[in-house]
DNA sequence: CAAAGCATGTAAGCAGTTACATGATTGT
DNA sequence: ACAATCATGTAACTGCTTACATGCTTTG
């Protein structure tokens, strides 16, 4: 369970109800989980159960029971030694590209509105990302260090779609540039519905 | 199940065995399954059960009987539907940023010290991709069109792990430029075990 | 003789997903 | 009247992972 550290890392600036965190999860740009209940609750109840964090109920008139999780020394030692741990390779399971490896079985023309699907959706998710960035500023950080580097992370998530956009890009440019000939063969031939082995 | 197109991909290139396919998987660089049986050999169970493709059994003197696949008709209409679909944004799920985004509790030291080990395990598998792709030449394409598709998607593979680290050395940089005061927080007044909420 | 390769498969588990269930309150 | 918000939780499933189990052959 690794959303685990992620919300002692969201308990380690305050306290919060799990209805809270997943909101937090939701939100977040940077954070890709889903923030479903099912996690999130039962992490919760597994940090409590090991003793990272403590649990006050908050009662409420007609509203269910606030439960306030408050994280403790123990969890406070648990999120540093996992940030402090050995930082693993991320691994770019990009679906999009796995597709493109299999593009033989496509017409040249379908080929190009596969790329330019996918570039459209880069460029949309740039702008939404860029757009969240600017109108939604964070919390307040614990320190000019803090800031920065929750800058970095926003910058970097834009970043690396734009990378993914320049990608696509270059591949659309060499496609462009395959002799005719080529380009003929699904194009002029054939509507795309598999030429065979 | 995804890799289960992945599956139909290879055999659409030529029929193949669970085994061989494994061994495809772990090989290869930009399909990022481990190539474990379970998987495998329960979608290819699947495949046959849906007619997307044939087994043929060749018995061996002494070794274990060879289950070879073959992709049906169906099945490449199957391949043809999915490399046509929607390609899906990919999420950049990286555990070290995340790991960043909770440095606070690390003292400059610490925190300079986790950005130069990830750096470097950027650096290698940078080193490691560029060598094996040098020396392991892939299979013949069935067209120029397939063959540039697929450096292409080495080369992203490379350049987003470059990215990655360009990232990273610009965090550096930028945490390097911090006033002097900030970095004697945790370097002079704590030993970085925790400064409190 | 041990290790690696050939070739199949099973078991157990983890981290994540969507969707369901309950029920009051507030906003349109 | 309908939807969204507050707030908890459960169920069922997917995709993927490591590790185990079997047994024979080739290579070092």
């Amino acid at each position: 369970m690794s959303i685990r550290h992620a919300i002692l890392g969201f308990l380690s600036r305050q306290p919060y109800t799990g209805y809270e965190l997943k909101k937090l999860f939701a939100d977040a740009l940077s954070f890709h989980w889903s923030g479903n209940n099912n996690q999130i609750y039962g992490a919760l109840i597994d940090l409590h159960g090991s003793g990272a964090v403590t649990i006050e109920i908050l009662q409420q008139e007609k509203l269910p029971a606030r439960k306030v999780y408050t994280i403790t020394d123990q969890g406070r030692e648990e999120l540093r030694a996992w940030v402090l741990s050995e930082p693993e390779l991320p691994v770019p399971r990009v679906m999009a590209r796995t597709q493109l490896a299999w593009a033989e079985c496509l017409s040249p023309k379908e080929l190009g509105e596969l790329l330019v699907t996918y570039r459209r959706k880069l460029e949309d998710q740039i702008l939404m990302y860029r757009e969240t960035l600017r109108r939604k500023p964070r919390g307040p950080a614990r320190s000019p260090r803090e800031e920065l580097i929750w800058r970095s992370l926003d910058e970097g998530a834009v970043a690396y779609y734009e990378g993914e956009l320049a990608w696509v890009e270059g591949l659309r440019d060499a496609l462009a540039a395959l002799p005719t000939a080529v380009d003929g063969v699904g194009g002029v031939a054939g509507d795309g519905t598999d030429g065979g082995a």
